[in-house]
DNA sequence: GTGGATAGTTGACTCCGTCAAGTTTTAGCG
DNA sequence: CGCTAAAACTTGACGGAGTCAACTATCCAC
């Protein structure tokens, strides 16, 4: 519906707004009145690559030419850098001097300063929420601009609700699947949790740049086979082989806790997923066709077996 | 820990830098030629308060008299706006012309265009999340500047896995209660759902801003009572009666279904929590003691019994 | 009506930021 | 080797951004 877009880009305008202020008054704080914006912006990318000739920063910062010739020629004349000759002599490298650095240290101590008093009441759970907040909002309007590290980690306190969350609202965006998968999600995480040894079932939690992106849960499920269950990578993090990683981490853990193979269910509509279990050498051992979720809907059991001899199947 | 305040602190300068130059592009973008960054800023006050001083402008903006007064003056000499003369004669109140009314849409349109694009990838899970993340950088950076609109709803898909999440990680990173407490949560979930009847069970959740602040859970408990679960409210949303109103929700739900009152359990330790039943006229019916969560813990069983002449005890 | 505040204007100044026209040096090519 | 195009800057010119201080006209309170 195109009226949703309005009120999601109207609230964009918004933060927009705010955000250009909120950053306006940090500047006004920090920069005192040894620098302008510019120019600290100018700093900080002389100080990040040092010996870096007007080039390089003119394209790093889209500047103009001309404009940033006489910035740099300010930054020279007030002693804060030094201009050398390269093996160009064209170019004339800038390298900071003893005052220079010093200046440098100076608001950049102010900056994390005031950035600290703008979190100071925040404890740090809330710190760390906003930090992935900021990521999630970067990964979303720029997903090729951001990082991309990706991360596996061990689960932890709260993790395991997430998945139910992700798991239910994706399933009822795309298929109309409600209440009833959320319920079932849930059931299998406190079995999880009642059953839990650390030994022979866990749970891992993939992070892209810091923002939770995929999850996966190994559970026993006897008869010397591993279940995998909740397996889900976020829409924004999809394609950079995180399910993959998290199918490999799983793998490797079954293996090594003494499982014979891994069983999982999925459901047939889930094209991505069944290339993925295809490609980690899982094979489909049966179909069925359940009316959990309110309509009938086909899933299919996959298994590997793991051999003595070998090959762990990873790909990509 | 120190450490974190600093990793925190870099991410987000990081996240700063990053939109600083996001809305450097999008403002080239599209303010075209017709207009400069300020002179859209004045422009879009200008529409949102029309008949409006200079004087309301300029703090509204934080902008200079002497710079805002020559803007003005150019807007006028461009024929956009025209300056009446107001009750008071040193004040000389804007409005606009047709064809600044006709600029302005220009320049709105253009610049819901840029940000369509933007977000153009995204569907409408993802962009409803990045508008609940920026909402959620804005009530932990500026808590009092957000606009702070309360609303209670329903629950929909997810929502319940987003109170066991919420539910474990606060209750583990302020008692220690881990892995056991988000099962119970879990398992609370799946009985509600596997019970749920809309005319006896219900859940709400509270959001701030359109960000997720809050949740309840009113269940059947049997012999005409009502039961109160995973009741919880966002630290950054405390101070705002965010609890009294959800209280306030399912206690005439409650009394509206036909129940003769509610039970809830609670921690001894959760202050806030028992001021509030208290606050609603619930009394404190029996203690005890339980050790699901590792350590002993003090728990009491609260009820309200409905009489039928009346006050319903909302305060505050 | 007088003094102090308020609404707004104007002049002077510095930096921001772009465009176009330079200078010096380099790299490629015949 | 010399010529040319391009690169790495520099400089001049220009208008807007943004601040400060001085100014006019009006209002309000006593």
């Amino acid at each position: 519906m195109n009226h949703d877009l309005d009120v999601s880009i109207a609230q964009i305008r918004n933060f927009n707004r705010y955000y250009t202020q909120l950053i306006g008054a940090l500047n006004a704080d920090f920069l005192g009145s040894e620098l302008t914006m510019p120019e600290a912006r100018l700093l900080y990318e002389i100080v990040s690559s040092e010996p870096v000739s007007a080039t390089v920063l003119q394209d790093r910062l889209g500047m103009d030419a001309g404009y940033l010739s006489r910035i740099i020629a300010r930054f020279e004349k007030r002693g804060w850098i030094v201009r050398g000759r390269g093996e160009d002599a064209r170019a004339r490298p800038i390298s900071l001097t003893q005052d220079g650095a010093e200046l440098f240290a100076r608001v950049d101590v102010r900056q994390r300063d005031a950035l600290a008093q703008l979190v100071s009441e925040l404890d740090r759970g809330e710190r760390e929420d906003l930090v992935r907040s900021m990521a999630r909002v970067r990964l979303y309007l720029s997903p090729d601009l951001a990082p991309g590290d990706v991360r596996i980690r061990n689960f932890r306190s709260g993790d395991l609700g997430w998945m139910i969350q992700r798991q239910a609202q994706f399933y009822d965006a795309h298929y109309g699947w409600g209440l009833q998968l959320e319920a079932t999600a849930a059931e299998i995480v406190t079995n999880f949790v009642r059953q839990y040894d650390p030994a022979r079932s866990h749970c891992w939690i993939a992070e892209l740049d810091g923002v939770m992106a995929g999850s996966l849960m190994l559970s026993d499920e006897g008869e010397d086979l591993a279940r995998l269950r909740l397996v889900f990578v976020e829409p924004f993090a999809r394609k950079r082989g995180i399910a993959d990683q998290l199918l490999a981490e799983a793998t490797s853990f079954a293996q090594n806790a003494g499982h014979r193979g891994i069983r999982l269910w999925t459901h047939t509509v889930l094209d991505a997923a069944r290339r993925l279990y295809a490609r980690h050498e899982f094979v489909q051992v049966n179909t069925a066709t359940h009316y959990e979720f309110g309509e009938p809907v086909e899933g299919e059991t996959w298994e590997l077996r793991f051999s003595d001899c070998g090959s762990k199947g990873q790909s990509k």
